[in-house]
DNA sequence: CTGAAAGCGCTTACAG
DNA sequence: CTGAAAGCGCTTACAG
């Protein structure tokens, strides 16, 4: 509130009256630009405080160029990963007393996109980050200038200098490697269709069938609709060598484990099923699904604390950071969906 | 991209100059704020064309006072229905050319949610959007100055003067009544902890039991512990007089199923279990969950294009618009979890 | 260490 | 209809 007889917010040049000082010098003690002597710095701070002083954030950032915001481009606006991404670096950023925007970019056409990537930039953003969803926002990085501080979530390593990405390889890996731990001597994959980019779960169940010495093996894919792959559960049922499934993500392994149970096979006693992603009903569903689990919070977090370095360089003349690609740790849960093969094994 | 020879980006003094016109003049064709003549116009849009110039966001949000933004307070971040309220109030403001921030209140103490908020002013946001969670979202409201354009979402009719709701209560409503409907004479309600407004599930459900003439049915509460749901099912599995459970949300719905059907109690001919938010899993379960979806992205659309009346009318000058709470209606969706009434009924 | 001056890019009275 | 002037709230050289 300010106080009252003063109509409305308090301005820098208030403060400056109030202290006794120049607006300048009220700047420099703001911003720790210059000294300022003791004495005026108290009579400062004092009238900050009586007034409930609050620097504009426009007037800031119209002078300085720059204005303390980040903003998040993003599509698959509601896709549940990208919200937890979102809140880890909203959190971060708030917490760093940066605004934080958020810009989508889908449902827009194609050459919408230009205008409003250009209409965010115009409001001087000090950085941006980019959550990969689609070829598209790849593409999209070369229309950013080069000068603004950026960092890519998601995508291929190597797809920007600052990028931050999810174990999703590694994960891939990490759960076929446990289930080949379990004893079974295979691991049958179904997913999706993935990005063409190179860090998928697909990549990583391969990496592991390589390690194990097993080559040929292809994938099954399979579309969103479920009862594609309920159907692929069924036919599954009839490989009687079958004995391990890794699933993509937890709606086709639940999926493939009622096809499974609608031809008699148990799970997991006769075939172990693992899904990815661990989303809320993983734990839920009967049996509990054994799950990979990332943590898209602390992806967007670390997405923010490594703007930050970038706008910090920047801003003090420093040079940049060393440009990197940090990747978030998820973790393996086990559950009751996987177990050592019975007696099919 | 700026014409090269031209080093940074394109400001209106460059129209100007290249259109051979004044800046205020360029500025009264970009705002329509007064006549520009033919020519000029034909002119100044050439330039503007040709330098691919953007306005900034920022010289404009100091010289008007107000930015063409909104921030959407928000604490929940990561709940699910957060996001999609979020996305929907995202694409309606980017729709509208305006810039969308987001602000969590969560995760900080009470004192700094003052100081928090005082930072969102400070950017000029031209109005603000707040998605009630708690009581302290509400009382949150009042400190907030009067003259800015405000939007609550949530909380109970008239906790502000703009408001969109979801059909909360109505839903309750509508799903008991589709129990009884099926032929049941009893409907036990099962919730988990809900806010003090007067929108909720459970005050629906006893509308529609008034209304039915049963008025001393007390509801069950349970917390998001589900094995404690696992448990009331179990119990709730003895009453044989039990034909049809209301439960708040989808997961203390599966939970509840899970319990009975460990006293050997079948779904739904036994006894009919309706969920409540229709989750991603509802359809999945087994058997799928009759539930009532809610339409939170027209939730966050509606709110944006509420908040978008009072920032037009405030900027013209006109009255505001009435006050208003506009409720978004949700949908009964019936699956395979309720029936009429079986062998106990 | 500190003030007067100029500028960031735009808009709004004020005079034609 | 249109230009010259002043101002939005802050910061950054420039001189002390």
């Amino acid at each position: 509130m300010p106080p009252s007889g003063n109509r409305s917010t308090p301005v820098i040049k208030d403060v400056a009256q109030l202290a006794g000082v120049s607006v300048p010098t009220v700047s420099r003690y703001l911003n720790g630009t210059a000294k300022v002597s003791t004495e005026k710095r108290e009579k400062i701070a004092q009238a900050i405080k009586l007034l409930d002083y609050k620097p504009s954030f426009v007037a800031r950032a119209l002078a300085n160029k720059v204005m303390d915001s980040v903003t998040m481009l993003t599509s698959l606006s509601t896709y549940w990963a990208t919200t937890e991404v979102n809140s880890g670096a909203e959190h971060a950023a708030r917490d760093h007393g940066f605004l934080f925007g958020v810009t989508s970019l889908d449902g827009i056409s194609d050459d919408e996109i230009e205008s409003t990537i250009n209409r965010v930039l115009s409001a001087n953003p000090a950085g941006l980050i980019i959550s990969e969803s689609d070829e598209l926002v790849i593409q999209l990085l070369h229309q950013i200038p080069k000068d603004i501080p950026l960092v890519l979530i998601g995508g291929s390593r190597g797809d920007a200098p600052y990028q931050v990405i999810p174990s999703e390889r590694e994960g891939g890996r990490v759960i076929t490697e446990y289930l080949f731990g379990l004893g079974h001597r295979n691991v049958v994959h179904v997913h999706r269709r993935e990005g063409p980019n190179n860090n998928t779960r697909t990549l990583g169940w391969r990496d592991a069938m390589t390690d194990a010495g097993i080559q040929a093996m292809e994938a099954y894919q399979v579309g969103t609709d479920l009862s594609e792959s309920v159907e692929l559960g069924r036919k599954l049922a009839q490989d009687e060598d079958l004995t391990a499934i890794f699933a993509g993500n937890d709606e086709t392994a639940i999926s493939l484990i009622k096809g499974l149970r609608d031809e008699g096979v148990r799970v997991p006693e006769d075939v172990s099923v693992a899904g990815y992603n661990d989303q809320i009903f993983a734990k839920m569903w009967d049996p509990a699904l054994t799950s990979y689990s990332q943590n898209f919070v602390e992806l967007g977090r670390q997405a923010f604390e490594m703007l930050y370095a970038q706008i910090e360089a920047k801003r003090s003349g420093e040079e940049p950071p060393e440009p990197e690609c940090r990747v978030v740790e998820g973790e393996l849960i086990v559950r009751d969906s996987t177990a050592a093969p019975g007696r099919r094994g």
